[in-house]
DNA sequence: ACAATATATACTAAAATTAGTATATATCAT
DNA sequence: ATGATATATACTAATTTTAGTATATATTGT
């Protein structure tokens, strides 16, 4: 994978928050979908586009469709979250809220609902 | 500055290119187009985007313009460049090149056409 | 004042990216 | 088989980015 396709792929703030989420681990479209609160189309395509350039797979759980990032994760993708996650700008504090936004989520669904994806709630404590 | 405006930056293999360049010490726009072989245009278009968006600055010396990276330099930019350099892949290796075409560049300009920027030339051991 | 060199800008055409709406597909529960 | 939910795709319109040609500006040397 080109360098230059990675960083066309993170100049998009959206797509750089679902790498976010998803290197902390698995999730369903809609659940990233509600983080990031983007219309279902749009979250849609950009998944496929990053799946595409093979920095991200899926399967499929029932109906839901569970993305992570491809194993190993590419170097350049780790360093850049790795670096924005210390930095401190308007778009690393999103970083951060996501993240919470996702434990919270997965605790809902989980505990709450209990309409949650396998994979995903297999990361919770106690599930 | 937003990551999302450097990384759309640097997606850009030739504005990567020049960052590369410019993070060795200050260059003229005509010394960079022949170590990149761009077109003059190209160049300049490039150059004023990367001045204006508060990467570079650029001060003239005679009929030269002599760029070189705001201080201190992006934590972002370095810390790419940094990975880019390190990493083994066709895009790096174009990075090292550009590194050496630069030292060859500066060298030749400075001691057998002895047409250098004072700037530029300074930074060879003896000028 | 004039020519040469280095660089920048205006304008336009072409290409790539993004966004939106509608529709399709897959799976599950009834 | 039907309806509900989750997700994907096709198609189109809108926007942004890039590239190219021509022209302008600034500086220097004659």
């Amino acid at each position: 994978m080109e360098a230059s396709e990675i960083y066309k792929c993170i100049a998009d703030p959206q797509r750089l928050r679902i790498l976010n989420l998803l290197e902390a681990g698995p999730l369903c479209v809609c659940h990233m979908q509600e983080i990031l609160e983007v219309p279902q189309v749009k979250m849609s395509k950009q998944l496929s586009s990053m799946k595409q350039l093979g920095l991200l797979k899926a399967h499929r759980e029932g109906t839901w469709m569970i993305y992570k990032l491809v194993d190993p994760v590419e170097g350049l993708i780790t360093a850049n979250l790795c670096y924005l996650r210390e930095a401190a700008c308007a778009e690393c504090n999103q970083l951060q809220r996501d993240l919470t936004k996702r434990e919270k989520l997965i605790l809902k669904v989980t505990k709450i609902d209990n309409d949650c994806p396998q994979e995903v709630c297999q990361q919770i404590t106690c599930c």
